[in-house]
DNA sequence: GAACTTCCGTT
DNA sequence: GACGTACGGAAGTTCA
């Protein structure tokens, strides 16, 4: 939540200023963080320096300001403390500790580019509040960082003040509603209250008696302070005695808080920028290094200093069409109607709102079926525009799910029923009643369907179904629609959704999800705005709930029409969500005694190899723990300078320690105990995975229920939590073992795996039209042995192992952007001979080494790649001056559109598949899908015709250049169905 | 306790 | 000076 978007929205701006009290950050930095733990071998207190540093990169990192400047006290007093001698009496016995680390600060501000001001006989705050006047009569949106509530008067439309809750982190942008929300007085009437009700951080006393209700209370009973004094004598009661007690008090309060704005500082606003070429890396350098700050420290700092350089975030690529002024709409909440309690008036509601459609009558649950491509990818907005939103509640969690409530939206008007508990037990009264309700239900969705817009169709799904509902495919799906749009952004919920695309927020104070209430650390007492979120009823939630997927879809549709992408939602990614959510409700079927044994014999293993190497190391150090690692290796065995190394530290990965297991054969101690070590690894990860399995598995039907994300890979694939069944250890005879305990389940007899062959490859060859390639594929023979046959210039048959696994290594490679050096790494080759194969390669397959430069060049051109069926990736890293990131964006662009072909083809054959063993009036399923391969559980009697038809989908899901090759397995576990 | 790091499993 | 994509997840360590 950046105060500064907020406010983008409806003024033009110059900028941001970001003015900062730095004394008050510096003191919350002192006395949050332990000086123990910050400070210098030699005993210089960091923890000031370090905690201002890093609190405040993290506000540049959110808030973004361009201008920035840091307002310091001065030594020596000022105006107020002649006035009131007891003022800030607690802040100027700032420990010695503090006061010495603010020179520190201000110096590191000085490399940091920032500008600070001090003034003799003025305050921090003085200085603040002309800045922050200043900034606004400049035309900035001004944010003022500030622990101190006198800053509170600052604040307008245009000048927030960020003040910080319990957790620095969780800076309240303050702004005029909030603060009326909070002390039921505008800004400029604060300073009043606050002379009433004192400040006992500054020592400053108040009425006693009253706080800051009692005080907003007569401020707007009277007006302001020097018409309650007026009218003192009308209060009654021990208030206001204590008031006209403590007039002359109070008028001096009010006096000293009030802010001077006009202090002569000899700047200018516009000439506060810092940061960029303003930093002096030497020096900071330096500091950084004297005060023994790590690398990451200064990483980060210097990083969110450098400021500047922050790419305008992909936003919504249709945004242009769309225009700017739709994108800043408020949420407009659609009206709750209380008379839709039941199915027959839901459904009459819904008919009134939405009629049906002349022409197209109920019939309409368009899917892929819908053939007039053309016609649909234009008028999806249209369609969505006239749709009702369905959102169910509950817990989506396959074999766990749960329906809580129905909520449906349409034409602005709302309805919502909370679902009767389940009772999963056998009868009970109401059955005859729920059933009506559940008929009722069914028939509207399957008349509504195709008119229907969710957020994650998959999930709602699940939760109808627990409920005994079925919830034909939607017209569409906000979810799935974003994940199009932007692949490479992750919501977590509607929420972030709707306030990444549309830039919509709710009340600050309506934090999504996150619980934690966070209270202010107010000295003087209880607030009554503790519990805003519990006063929200669930229907208003929901509603909020409902706007938000409508505006999403309002955004999203038209986006989808202008990026060409509506078919690829509404032929690939809805229809194969329905296959997941199937998947998901099946389940995987383990044999439990299998597991278990598995699990047993590998801790046994791990065990094992743990005694041996701690023999070695004569010590029972924690094989798990790199630090300790690195300590007995690098350290104690004295042994070998290791090479590799990432952000400091030595490695103790796999491949360095059969590094060192070879350069120490003649050394039997460390030898022997890095054969001890990689063997626990291995086994102890296998034991890991197993027991990872056993914990997965659903009690109730013995099987394993994952959940297949549809939107979180980049590149189009799916993955798999909750367990993850798309790592289950396949590259080493061991570990493929587990594979063995994945068995057909009860009424099924056998598993079949169907993997594709080469896809990647394959889809090379298609796309770049290689005529060599293709003919490699079209010629059926073992293909990395004839590709090695037109690369080396020699027949098939004298093709030697080696030479057919270097080239199968270079094939697989190119679509990774794979560097001569890695692929010399991997195959252990000189990289002069690595080379050598790569130009040989590219010399045989000329179109392929085009096609991927084009891929490069096309993306850096359009600022995305795109797969065979329209899927985008966007990739800002192109442009970036930084090679490490522009050489990663490079590989991406290389990769993202083969992979990304190669997931779509995927999802098609498994729509196919999926269609085809349900037309067929078969038992048989599919369960699995490990990106190239899919595992089908199959029902007795019907393995040939389920064989025949899975192949038949996965092969002819597209047409190419080349074939599909697919390969199948069948046997009585998931190991055997290997092939 | 959250957030980050390191390691490692798959395609 | 680094050097193959895309992921999920466990365990240790550090932060606040």
């Amino acid at each position: 939540m950046t105060g500064a978007a907020q406010q983008a929205a409806t003024t033009t701006t110059r900028g941001t200023l970001l003015v900062v009290d730095g004394h008050s950050l510096a003191f919350r930095a002192f006395f949050a963080l332990p000086a123990e733990n910050f400070s210098t071998k030699d005993g210089r207190a960091t923890n000031a320096v370090w905690g201002f540093a890093t609190m405040l990169s993290q506000v540049l990192d959110s808030e973004k300001p361009d201008h920035l400047a840091v307002a310091f006290d001065m030594k020596g007093g000022t105006f107020r403390n002649q006035m009131l001698p007891q003022y800030k009496g607690t802040r100027e016995a700032a420990p010695q500790e503090l006061l010495d680390q603010l020179p520190v600060i201000q110096k590191m501000l000085a490399d940091l580019g920032v500008t600070y001001i001090e003034k003799q006989g003025f305050e921090g705050d003085d200085i603040i509040a002309t800045l922050a006047t200043m900034g606004e009569q400049a035309g900035y949106d001004t944010l003022v960082l500030s622990g101190d509530r006198d800053a509170f008067q600052l604040i307008t439309d245009r000048v927030t003040v960020l003040y910080p809750g319990h957790h620095f982190k969780d800076l309240k942008h303050m702004t005029p509603q909030a603060v009326e929300e909070k002390y039921h007085v505008s800004p400029s009437q604060y300073p009043d209250l606050a002379a009433l009700r004192g400040e006992t951080a500054d020592n400053i006393p108040g009425v006693p008696g009253v706080g800051d209700g009692f005080a907003a209370k007569w401020i707007n009973q009277f007006g302001g302070l020097e018409s309650i004094i007026e009218h003192a004598d009308e209060i009654k009661g021990k208030k206001g005695e204590a008031l006209r007690e403590s007039i002359d008090q109070v008028r001096l309060n009010r006096k000293v808080n009030a802010l001077l704005r006009d202090v002569d500082l000899g700047v200018d606003v516009d000439d506060l920028t810092f940061g960029g070429a303003g930093i002096d890396v030497d020096a900071i350098d330096k500091l950084f290094t004297d005060l023994e700050f790590g690398v990451r420290t200064k990483s980060k700092v210097l990083k969110s200093f450098n400021g500047g350089a922050r790419p305008a975030a992909s936003r919504a690529a249709g945004a242009d069409a769309a225009g700017k002024e739709d994108d800043d709409r408020a949420l407009t909440l659609p009206a709750l109607a209380d008379d839709v309690h039941d199915a027959a008036r839901l459904a009459a509601w819904l008919d009134a709102l939405m009629p049906a459609r002349s022409g197209k009558p109920s019939a309409d649950t368009a899917t892929a079926s819908d053939t007039s491509a053309d016609a649909e990818d234009t008028v999806l907005a249209d369609r969505v525009r006239a749709a009702a939103v369905l959102d169910v509640t509950g817990c989506a969690k396959p074999g766990r799910a749960r329906c809580d409530s129905i909520a449906l939206s349409a034409e602005g008007h709302a309805a919502m029923f909370a679902v009767p508990t389940a009772d999963d037990g056998a009868e009970d009264s109401g059955v005859k009643d729920n059933d009506a309700a559940h008929h009722g239900l069914q028939t509207i969705l399957d008349r509504y369907a195709g008119r229907i817009i969710v957020h994650g169709y998959k999930e709602q799904l699940h939760m109808l179904a627990a409920a005994g509902l079925t919830l034909p495919e939607p017209l569409f799906d906000t979810k799935l629609a974003g994940y199009l749009i932007d692949p490479d952004f992750h919501a977590e919920s509607v929420e972030q959704a709707a306030e990444h695309f549309l830039d919509i927020r709710q009340d600050d104070d309506e934090e999504p999800s996150q619980g934690q209430l966070d209270f202010d650390v107010d000295d003087d007492g209880a607030d009554a705005a503790a519990s805003q979120d519990a006063g929200k009823t669930d229907e208003s939630r929901e509603l909020t709930q409902l706007a938000m997927i409508r505006a999403l879809a309002d955004h999203l549709a038209p986006a989808l029409d202008g990026n060409h992408q509506s078919k690829l939602l509404r032929s690939i990614e809805l229809p194969v969500s329905r296959v997941l959510g199937g998947m998901e409700r099946a389940g995987a079927s383990v044999d439990m005694m299998r597991l278990t044994a598995m699990r047993d014999q590998f801790a046994t293993d791990a065990r094992e190899a743990q005694e041996t190497a701690w023999r070695y190391a004569g010590s029972r150090i924690n094989l798990q723990s790199p630090k300790q690692l690195q300590k007995v290796l690098f350290e104690d065995m004295g042994l070998k300078p290791t090479k590799k190394t990432k952000s400091g530290s030595y490695t103790t990965n796999a491949s360095a320690l059969q590094d060192l297991a070879l350069r120490t054969v003649d050394d039997e101690r460390a030898n022997g105990f890095l054969t001890a070590l990689l063997r626990h690894r291995e086994t102890n990860k296998l034991k890991q995975i197993v027991q990872t399995l056993i914990d997965a598995v659903n009690p109730q039907d013995g099987r394993i229920h994952t959940t297949f994300e549809q939107t979180v890979a980049a590149t189009g694939r799916l993955s798999s939590v909750d367990p993850n069944l798309q790592n289950i250890p396949n590259r080493n005879a061991e570990g493929r073992e587990i594979r063995s305990a994945f068995v057909p389940g009860d009424g099924y007899e056998s598993l079949l795996s169907c993997d594709y062959s080469q896809v990647e490859l394959r889809i090379m060859a298609d796309l770049s039209g290689d005529e060599a390639l293709i003919e490699a594929f079209r010629s059926g023979a073992d293909f990395h042995k004839y590709v090695a046959s037109l690369v080396y210039g020699v027949p098939v048959e004298e093709i030697t192992p080696d030479q057919r696994t270097h080239v199968k290594a270079m094939s697989y490679g190119l679509a990774y952007g794979l560097s001569t050096y890695g692929l010399a790494q991997q195959l252990k080759i000189r990289p002069g001979e690595a080379e050598k194969l790569k130009s040989q390669y590219f010399a045989t397959f000329g179109k392929v080494h085009d096609y991927l430069e084009s891929l490069v060049a096309d993306a850096r051109r359009d600022g995305y790649t795109e797969t065979m069926f329209g899927r985008r990736r966007y990739f800002p890293g192109l442009k970036s001056t930084n090679r490490n990131i522009r050489d990663a964006a490079e590989r991406g662009a290389l990769n993202a559109p083969i992979q990304g072909s190669a997931a779509d083809i995927m999802k098609i054959a498994m729509v196919r598949a999926g269609d085809a063993l349900a037309k067929a009036g078969l038992a048989s399923r599919i369960i699995l899908q490990i990106h190239d391969e899919l595992v089908v559980e199959v029902a007795h009697g019907e393995a040939e015709q389920v064989t025949q038809l899975v192949r038949d989908a996965m092969e002819h899901a597209v047409d190419l250049a080349v074939p599909l090759d697919v390969s199948t397995g069948l046997g009585s576990d998931w190991q055997l169905a290997a092939h």
